[in-house]
DNA sequence: ATGTGGGAG
DNA sequence: GGTTCTCCCACAT
């Protein structure tokens, strides 16, 4: 028997997905289009559509052509400028993050949001009245008591996986899971209230301890509804796990439905699975995550054969594994500041980019979109004083991509390409130039650096057939010196005290022995903050994180030994350099330290984190 | 550093 | 005759 992963149930984590997004933002800029079939057309398709078109027989993804025969009176409009999403996507983010404490909500798309409320919920557990838990309120901020709502500590609010009708009035232990969830339940329902009241945006909610079971949950009853999935999670020793909730929810699911399993990964394992037991040729019946998890030796082992190869991800065995089994250890990062790319593209019938004027036409519609971009994201819009804003970031490499047509076969039939072609160069500094106009950047852009990469894409004089333009910046330097302050650390403090504390740990001393050794030794070493008390940190938040953060990222960054980062960077503009890139977003807590790359979780350098801090803050100042 | 592939909404 | 417009991450070289 293979081994079952173990899942971290501590936390509680809610996952909001706004209904059929593009439609909502014209339906709240024109209230008259909710009751009629509204339609968003990108080109020739279907992107989304409102619940009235829906119940119609539209869907997403459907040919605009199909959908006019199927609903003749359907109204469509055109969403090919997202720019409106992004900003509505924008503000309903910073809307809900103003109801959570600490800063981890993530944005997934524009459309869906994950929040970590493991410490409001811990907070209002333990100022939960027992002998009156039917008039419970929710405190929304710790430092005002009459900030948040009343709501009843005895039933889950919406729905629930498995359903219960009545929300079920049961007698939890405080401190249990079910209480979590609970509670999160009437959270998530108020936020999705506020946020159709203040907003008009409904949204679907989910309720659970990860991303992946939040996310999952919250799609089972759509839309404006919200959906909580009920202990028990865990399995009874030496059980066939089927009493867990977790484990009947996952196994339910088709292997398509889960994050994380794309078209490429299904296709394998429906392979693997069905080479055994299908006795028709191509029988194409739904594979379950049930069908896969008990297939006969499977094991995180077996899916590292099968899905592993070139390529593929290192240890996505153990990660697919972990997944089946409904375990996401992930942790909800906060929103980065700025994007690691941008890039704009635009989609062609055939023959419409056939000769050189017409492509450098295109690229250059595409690259003044580009360029606009880049200055209404990267460019600082605090200063006002009439100096030049600054750029928060340079991106340092251009990117052009396209996608040929397939030639036809001989039986004149056209199979789809779905690949891109690219080439990358330097991206040069006049594009930075904030007083010159976007039109001329944007020509002087094409003109000597977008067209020789296509001369390199496509060697060919003319008659290129191309579905597909895309112009790109990446690699995104962020600039040095923004006192944006994330939660009031103090970075020359930081510094000053840096050395001290660093001498402490010998990590400069090469060598994973002599990290390993203080790991351990501290580790060993009882913390003087282990006995603090909840609200006292609370109320102080953040206050570790300065140096912790700087001292956990040293430490962690070592022993984890992945990337030496060696990278000499070499200086063109001074201003481009950062001293403070790497460490902004490693999260330290008493119980954690996160890496902000991948997101892995290393308990065991918190205590070690914590500790120093402390000691440092003794000595220093 | 550059290019491709897979995943997401 | 045939799906949009993005963004993110990881791997290979």
């Amino acid at each position: 028997m293979a081994a079952v992963p173990t899942r971290n149930d501590r936390r509680v984590i809610l996952h909001l997905d706004y209904d059929c997004f593009y439609a909502s933002v014209f339906e709240v800029e024109q209230p008259a289009l909710k009751s009629v079939p509204l339609a968003v057309q990108q080109k020739q398709i279907v992107v989304t559509c409102n619940y009235e078109a829906r119940r119609r027989g539209l869907h997403k993804l459907q040919l605009i052509k199909d959908a006019k025969r199927i609903c003749p009176d359907v109204v469509i409009v055109l969403g090919e400028d997202l720019t409106k999403f992004r900003d509505v996507s924008k503000e309903l983010y910073s809307f809900i993050r103003g109801f959570v404490w600490g800063e981890r909500v993530e944005r997934l798309g524009f459309d869906e949001l994950s929040l970590d409320v493991t410490d409001m919920i811990d907070y209002n557990l333990q100022i939960l009245n027992p002998h009156d838990l039917t008039n419970a309120f929710f405190q929304l901020d710790v430092k005002d008591p009459t900030v948040g709502f009343s709501y009843d500590a005895t039933r889950y609010l919406g729905k629930t996986v498995p359903l219960y009708p009545e929300g079920i009035a049961t007698p939890l232990e405080i401190d249990s899971l079910g209480m979590r969830l609970l509670l999160g339940s009437h959270l998530i329902g108020y936020l999705r209230t506020r946020m159709e009241h203040d907003k008009g945006f409904t949204a679907t909610g989910g309720v659970s301890t990860s991303k992946l079971l939040a996310k999952l949950v919250g799609s089972v009853h759509k839309p404006n509804q919200q959906t909580t999935l009920l202990p028990p999670y865990e399995t009874k020793h030496d059980s066939s796990l089927e009493d867990s909730n977790v484990i009947q929810f996952m196994d339910s699911h088709d292997i398509r439905k889960i994050p994380g399993i794309g078209s490429r990964l299904a296709q394998k394992l429906s392979h693997k699975v069905n080479s055994h037991s299908d006795a028709e040729g191509d029988g194409e019946r739904r594979l379950t995550v049930r069908d896969v998890r008990l297939f006969p030796s499977m094991s995180s082992a077996t899916l590292e054969r099968v899905l592993g190869g070139p390529g593929a991800p290192k240890g996505i065995g153990v990660k697919i594994w972990g997944i089946l089994h409904g375990v996401d250890n992930t942790n909800v990062m906060e929103a980065r500041d700025i994007p690691t790319q941008i890039s704009i593209e635009d989609t062609y019938g055939r023959g419409r980019l056939a000769t050189p004027e017409d492509l450098r036409r295109e690229l250059e519609v595409l690259t003044r979109s580009l360029i606009r971009r880049m200055r209404t994201d990267l460019l600082d819009d605090t200063v006002t004083d009439g100096t030049q804003p600054r750029w928060l970031a340079h991106p340092r490499t251009l990117r052009l991509s396209t996608r040929p047509r397939n030639a036809p076969e001989t039986d004149g039939a056209r199979s789809y390409n779905w690949n891109r072609i690219s080439r990358s160069a330097p991206l040069p500094s006049f594009v930075f130039h904030v007083d010159e106009n976007v039109d001329s950047i944007a020509e002087r852009l094409v003109h000597e650096h977008a067209m020789v990469m296509f001369r390199k894409l496509h060697p060919e004089k003319s008659g290129w057939d191309l579905q597909l333009l895309n112009i790109a910046v990446t690699n995104l330097v962020e600039s040095a010196g923004d006192q944006k302050q994330s939660r009031g650390r103090d970075i020359g403090k930081m510094f000053r005290q840096q050395e001290a504390v660093l001498k402490n740990w010998s990590v400069h001393e090469s060598g994973p022995a002599a990290e390993e050794r203080a790991a351990v030794d501290h580790r060993a070493t009882p913390s003087p903050r282990q006995a603090t008390s909840r609200e006292e940190r609370m109320q102080q938040p953040g206050d570790c994180t300065g140096v912790a953060v700087q001292v956990a990222a040293q430490v962690a960054a070592a022993a984890w030994n992945r990337n030496d980062q060696s990278g000499s960077e070499e200086s063109e503009d001074a201003d481009w350099q950062d001293e403070d890139e790497c460490d902004r977003s490693w999260r330290v807590s008493p119980a954690n330290v996160e890496c902000p790359l991948c997101g892995a979780v290393m308990p065991q350098f918190a205590q070690l984190a914590h500790q120093t801090f402390h000691a440092t803050e003794k000595g220093g100042d």
